[in-house]
DNA sequence: TTTCGTGCAAAGCATTTGCAAGTAG
DNA sequence: CTACTTGCAAATGCTTTGCACGAAA
């Protein structure tokens, strides 16, 4: 079996908490692990069910408060995009997306120009930026 | 530096729907009304408490329809951005906001960019432009 | 008469809160 | 011991749905 690995930071985990001044739990870790892994923007949903044939014990409130937890730590990012729910991606840095309209799903597009567009905004306080388009994907555009 | 610009169209509300080819209701008309001349992009809770002052027996259910087709009509625009509520902007073109945290007010950004940026995302079929920031803005930035 | 718009009541569902029990420091 | 973490159950609140009545074409 080919597994695909996604290896983001050098970083172990258990480092990226540890740097927060986070305490290390199994329940932060296989979050945090679950998004490093699935780049697809999961939905609290999406990590609870996964994460529940591993761990059955788990709860919904610790997928909320855990993925706050991460937020606040600037160790995952928060996507308001979809308008029923909220998503998240381990990659806390500003790149844009498309949400596609028809599958739901919500892409990562190659990042240009979030860096630059701060300037913009001056006399705010910027702590997050966000790009996205709504649309049609590639792929529902193609097959009905 | 921000600059407020309302671009208020010449034509009549009424105008507005017909040309969309949209019955032309008493509901339909206050809403939008409402939103051209609320240009701080109010939820619907907004909208529906400040109706219900001199149409004391609209219901939620018809701003929630109203918007909804309005926004389909391309009337209104429709921002994600709060993650507890969805937002209208009687102004239909894209243009990037501010959220602010703290206050929780979306403000209008000037138009800079917006319309240059559709040229990344080329495969997918782009029907709206997001660009917005979160963080504090000035007002809260001053006084504690 | 047939389709569309309105609005009430109820349902749906993501998210939050209160709280009790467990765990790390 | 004290502060933090987990997770169950219940509550909250935005949004949707089903449906009946009324209005427009």
């Amino acid at each position: 079996m080919i597994k695909v690995v996604i290896i983001t930071s050098m970083e172990s985990l258990q480092q990226r908490l540890e740097r927060k001044g986070l305490r290390v739990s199994i329940q932060r870790l296989k979050i945090l692990q679950y998004l490093d892994q699935h780049r697809v923007h999961p939905t609290v949903d999406d990590i609870y069910g996964a994460l529940k044939k591993e761990m059955p014990s788990i709860s919904k409130t610790t997928i909320y408060n855990t993925l706050d937890v991460l937020h606040k730590a600037g160790l995952v990012s928060c996507l308001t995009i979809s308008p029923k729910e909220v998503r998240f991606d381990a990659e806390p840095k500003a790149h844009p997306h498309f949400f596609c309209l028809k599958c739901n799903r919500v892409l990562d597009l190659e990042e240009v120009i979030c860096p630059h567009i701060k300037s913009h905004v001056d006399g705010n306080i910027v702590e997050e930026v966000h790009l996205y388009f709504k649309g049609i994907c590639k792929k529902c555009k193609g097959g009905e």
